[in-house]
DNA sequence: ATTGCAAAAAGTGTCGACAAAAAATCTGCG
DNA sequence: CGCAGATTTTTTGTCGACACTTTTTGCAAT
């Protein structure tokens, strides 16, 4: 559906859309080498947009560079994935508390109203990790928008969003997490719904915090996907 | 004094410098088109890297682009400031909270003997706006290595750094201010020595806090350079 | 004189090419 | 057989050129 040749976007972002799937695909997985080439063969396109695209995915910190060597994608260790779920603890917890001074009475309806399906279908086929996973990213981008601030939308809705969505592939969902993070959805919901910009914010904090947890849990704990099992980290 | 032709950094690097300073310097005024055959001719470069460092400061909200248009500095209108501002608290209070959790003596110590001599200075000269706009950068990014988190630094160190240093320029300080200042990083200090988060971000938000609302006012009364009086703000 | 349209100029987006550096390969020696 | 050095190959960084858009200029008609 991205695929159709539109006029009004450059081959430069269509790259930088694709190279952005290609990593989040995991084709390209943590630590390798992104060679524009091979990458500019690939999508069939010349090496200059390519590096357009490279540079700024450099600026999100999804790749490293080093001058002359190329760019890698970036290895994601734990302490990494700590670190940045620390940012997104601050910044998703001054969106929360953005959005209860501004959000709207049909926003609160919409955000009530989401919850209410992902009940429904919950109590139908179960708390599934998939489901939560999926409705997850939207919860926090629709609540970012009720923030009014475009540098914290933009913040995470296009800065952050590939590298949360790499250190997603971190946490191994349990279905007993995504009942929880349900539960402390509604939670922030119901701050938004009483324009409490405390309480928004400290269980936006909360709710990631939670999660921050899980992924340390897991991390220690390796299972199913991409465990790296090498070394416990000692920074 | 920066002409020298360095190996070890690349054309593009040393474009994004430059790039960057004539915008800080307000030789590209906001609103002001980023013309790439100007500037290239300018730098003595070509369009290529200096296209890439078009992209960077693009995505670090520097430059917005329409494809086809070409890029433009930002127009840093008074709502837009505040959002900047409020995205700050939210960073800034997360690394003080980090920060007091892993400062060490030593840098208490180099944080406590930088006030003691800003304070020695100011006895003698009083509390120039100019000096303690210097330091106030200083102070920021000295607090922001101590929180041992790279996304935090990059963030206010590399991302953020320009386009706060744009919002400088509509802070029109006053000498109060300065002393307010000066006062609100000692309690910051005092947080971190305690090893006390909590304080140290509630610390640190209030110290921002007040620097929006001083913006904030002389947006409202505006006086030397750049006032924008239209509107009050009605949110 | 002003508005509308057409032609020219400038600018952006993209490409291919080249030099220098890094990586890979091959070779010779211990 | 392994390792160090030299050579080839690949890749990065940069440049100039071209097509297509947008903008500006010029001209004519109302």
């Amino acid at each position: 559906m991205l695929d159709e040749l539109d006029d009004s976007t450059t081959v430069a972002d269509s790259a930088l859309a694709r190279l952005t799937q290609v990593i989040l695909d995991g084709e390209l997985k943590p630590g390798a080498k992104v060679s524009e080439p091979e990458l500019a063969r690939r999508f069939g396109i010349s090496r200059a947009p390519l590096r357009e695209a490279i540079r700024r995915l450099e600026e999100r910190s999804v790749l490293t560079r080093a001058p002359r060597l190329g760019a890698r994608v970036v290895v994601l260790s734990p302490a990494k994935v700590e670190q940045i779920f620390v940012v997104r603890e601050a910044v998703e917890g001054m969106i929360a508390r953005e959005a209860a001074k501004l959000i709207t009475d049909a926003e609160v309806a919409q955000l009530r109203e989401s919850l209410a399906r992902q009940k429904a279908r919950s109590e139908e086929i179960g708390f599934s990790t998939f489901l939560t996973r999926e409705l997850d990213s939207d919860f926090h981008t629709f609540i970012a928008q009720c923030s009014r601030n475009e540098f914290l939308i933009k913040f995470l809705c296009e800065d952050y969003a590939t590298l949360i969505g790499l250190c997603r592939k971190h946490l191994r969902q349990v279905p007993e997490r995504a009942y929880r993070a349900f539960v402390e959805h509604g939670r922030i919901v119901d701050a938004l719904a009483d324009r409490d910009p405390d309480m928004a914010e400290l269980a936006m904090r909360r709710h990631i915090q939670a999660s921050r947890q899980m992924m340390v849990a897991s991390v220690q704990d390796p299972g199913s996907e991409g465990g790296r099992r090498r070394r416990r980290g000692t920074n």
